[in-house]
DNA sequence: CACATCCATGCCGCCAGGCTATAGAAGCAG
DNA sequence: CTGCTTCTATAGCCTGGCGGCATGGATGTG
C-alpha cells in the first residue's frame, strides 16, 4: 500500500503525545483532521493502532510496532532527500548555503568573493530560513553549509565555528517612551512585551529573550514572529520590543523603529556550520575555510 | 519535506522504463498524470532527476542517487506495515492466510478445523487475492501464510511444501465443438484462444497456458482475467478455452461451463506457502503443521 | 450538576490526482 | 523531403481527499 510521509507525521505526533488534541497543536492542523487522518491510516494497513478513551490514545500491539519503526523510515526519507539534493548541488557546482535575517552581515559578501576565487566554477546559492528553523536549513538537509546565529538548538549534532561577535541592540517603535533614551539598561525592560521567536527553536528563543537575565522571571511575549519583515512589522506595530544584532540598525533600517544600546545582555555570535557529513566533501570544507579566513582579515 | 510513496513508485518506474509512456502503462496511469506527478516530486525535491527528449526519460545525477535509494525506502514501509499486520494480527489472535480461487478445495476445511483444534483461543481469516498476485498476499506482507498453486514467480524467496496434485480440465463453453468430446488432448488445443492471467504473473501464466507444451508456439490468449468470476465469464463467454483444476469442476460449476479431461498437462499441485519470518512464529509453524497432518490423512 | 476535555461525525470549500484532448518537437521510413 | 510515429508537456475538466468549522457524545472533575 501507499502512505504519505505526512500521515506518518501525523501518526508519530500522537503516539507521542498520546492525545489528539495536544498532537493536533503540535502539527498545526484541527483535531477533527488528525482523528480521520489517523482513522484513514488505520484503515489502510487494516490494523487498529490506538485504542480511544477520554484519557486519550493509546497506542496497541500493532500501534507500538508501527511507532518503533516510524522514526527511522522518516528519517531515511529526510536523508535520501538530502542526498538526492546534494547530488543536484554536486551536479551543477551550486553550494546551497542556508541563512537567517541579514547571515553574516556585510562579511558575508567577502565570504562568498573568497569563495569564488578559490572555487572559480562554482557559485553559491544563498537560501534563506525563517527562525522556525536555527539550523537554516541544514537539519534538512537542504543546504551544505549555514551562516548561523549561535546558540541554537540541534548545534551540538553540527560541526560549528564561530566568525565573529556584535553587540546587541534593543529595536523599539519611534513612539515608544525609551526611544529618546541615549542606551537603556535590560533590567528595565523585564516588564516589556518582547517580539518573540517560536516556542519549538528553545535555546534560541531564550537567548534573543534574554531569558537568563531574567533572574527566573517569565518574558512577557507580544507577539511570535519567524522572519525579518514579520518582525519588523510587530516592533514598528507596538506588539513590543526585540533584542537585535548591531548590524540591524544598517540592514533593517526602517521607518518608524530606532535601535538603541542596551546594557546587561550578552552580545550575539555569528557562526558557520555544516553536517558531519560536509567534512568529507572538499567543497563545504573551501567554503568554511573561506569563511575563517575572512574571520582573521575582519 | 512530505512525500507519498505513490510518488517515489511512479519514480521509480520511469527510472527503470527510461521513458514516461512506458512507464505509465506499467502503473496503470495516463502519461499526462505522470509526467505532472514526476515534475511535482521534482519541484518538491528542488532537484531536477531526468533530462527529457525524445529518446525519452534519462537520470540526472540527482535521480541516479534517487533511484540508488528509493527501492530501499519503499520495501521498509512494505516491511514496517507488514510487521504492523502481523502485531495486529497477534494481538487478536487472528492468522491470516492468503489463498486464491479454492484455495485447498475440500482439504481447506480440515486444515481450519485441524488448526482450531491445536490452537483453540486462535481464528483463521481466509483472505482472497486475485491471480495478479500468485504469492497470495506473502509478498506484500498482508497474510502469515498461504494456500498456493505452483509453481509461482517469487515462490523461491519463500518456503513452501506441496500439499496434493490434482490432474487439469480443460473449460469450454458448452456450445464449444469439444464440448461433446469424452476428453481432449492438449496438442489440439495449440490453435484455440486461451483465457490468461495477467503477464506481470510469469511462470504462473505460462503454467496454465501449459506454454511448455506447445513446441516453442505462442499461445493464442482471447482474454486476460484475474479473479475466478472475470474467468468463468471469459470461458462461458466463448473468449477463450482454459486449463483448469480437477475440483473446478465441483467448486466452479456453471451453467454454459463444460470441463474435459485432457491429456498431456501435468497436474496442478497445491502447497501452503510462508515467509522465512514465519519460520520464528509458532502459529505460523502450527498451521503449517496443520496442512501437513490433513495432507497425510487425504 | 455543570463544566471541561477528550474523540468522532457531518458538512463545506478548496485543491490535488486522474482523465481526455491536443500541442510541440524530433526521429524514422518511404 | 514529407508524412507519420513517438515522445513529453499543457489545458481544461471532474471527482475525491484534505482541511476547516460546528457540533455531538462520552466521561472525568470540581
Amino acid at each position: 500500500m501507499d502512505v504519505d510521509t505526512r500521515l506518518l507525521r501525523y501518526f508519530a505526533a500522537v503516539a507521542d503525545e498520546g492525545n489528539l488534541s495536544r498532537a493536533a497543536e503540535r502539527l498545526f492542523v484541527s483535531q477533527p483532521t488528525l482523528t480521520k487522518q489517523i482513522r484513514q491510516l488505520e484503515r489502510a494497513l487494516g490494523a487498529v493502532l490506538f485504542t480511544r478513551s477520554r484519557a486519550g490514545m493509546a497506542l496497541t500491539e500493532a500501534g507500538r510496532a508501527l511507532a518503533a519503526r516510524v522514526p527511522e523510515l522518516l528519517a531515511g526519507w529526510d536523508e535520501v532527500a538530502a542526498e538526492t539534493r546534494r547530488a543536484a548541488g554536486r551536479a551543477s557546482r551550486v553550494l546551497r548555503v542556508g541563512f537567517l535575517a541579514s547571515a553574516a552581515n556585510e562579511a558575508t559578501r567577502r565570504i562568498i568573493v573568497a569563495f569564488r576565487e578559490r572555487r572559480p566554477d562554482w557559485r553559491v546559492e544563498m537560501v534563506q530560513s525563517s527562525w522556525g528553523d536555527p539550523t537554516a536549513g541544514l537539519a534538512g538537509g537542504g543546504v551544505g553549509a549555514a551562516l548561523v546565529r549561535l546558540p541554537f538548538p540541534g548545534q551540538d549534532g553540527l560541526r560549528v565555528e564561530e566568525l565573529f561577535s556584535e553587540p546587541r541592540l534593543l529595536a523599539v517603535h519611534s513612539a515608544h517612551p525609551l526611544a529618546a533614551r541615549d542606551r537603556v539598561d535590560f533590567a528595565e525592560l523585564l516588564d516589556e512585551p518582547f517580539v518573540a521567536a517560536p516556542v519549538e527553536t528553545g535555546a534560541w528563543r531564550d537567548f534573543w529573550l534574554a531569558s537568563e537575565r531574567r533572574g527566573g522571571r517569565p518574558p512577557v511575549v507580544g507577539a511570535v514572529t519567524d522572519q525579518p519583515d514579520a518582525w519588523l512589522s510587530a516592533i514598528a506595530n507596538g506588539d513590543g520590543v526585540a533584542l537585535a544584532p548591531e548590524s540591524a540598525a544598517r540592514f533593517y533600517a526602517r521607518p518608524g523603529i530606532t535601535y538603541l544600546p542596551v546594557d546587561g545582555v550578552e552580545p550575539t555570535r555569528v557562526g558557520v556550520a555544516w553536517t558531519a557529513a560536509g567534512d568529507a566533501d572538499a567543497v563545504v570544507r573551501d567554503f568554511v575555510a573561506c569563511c575563517l579566513e575572512v574571520r582573521t582579515g575582519a
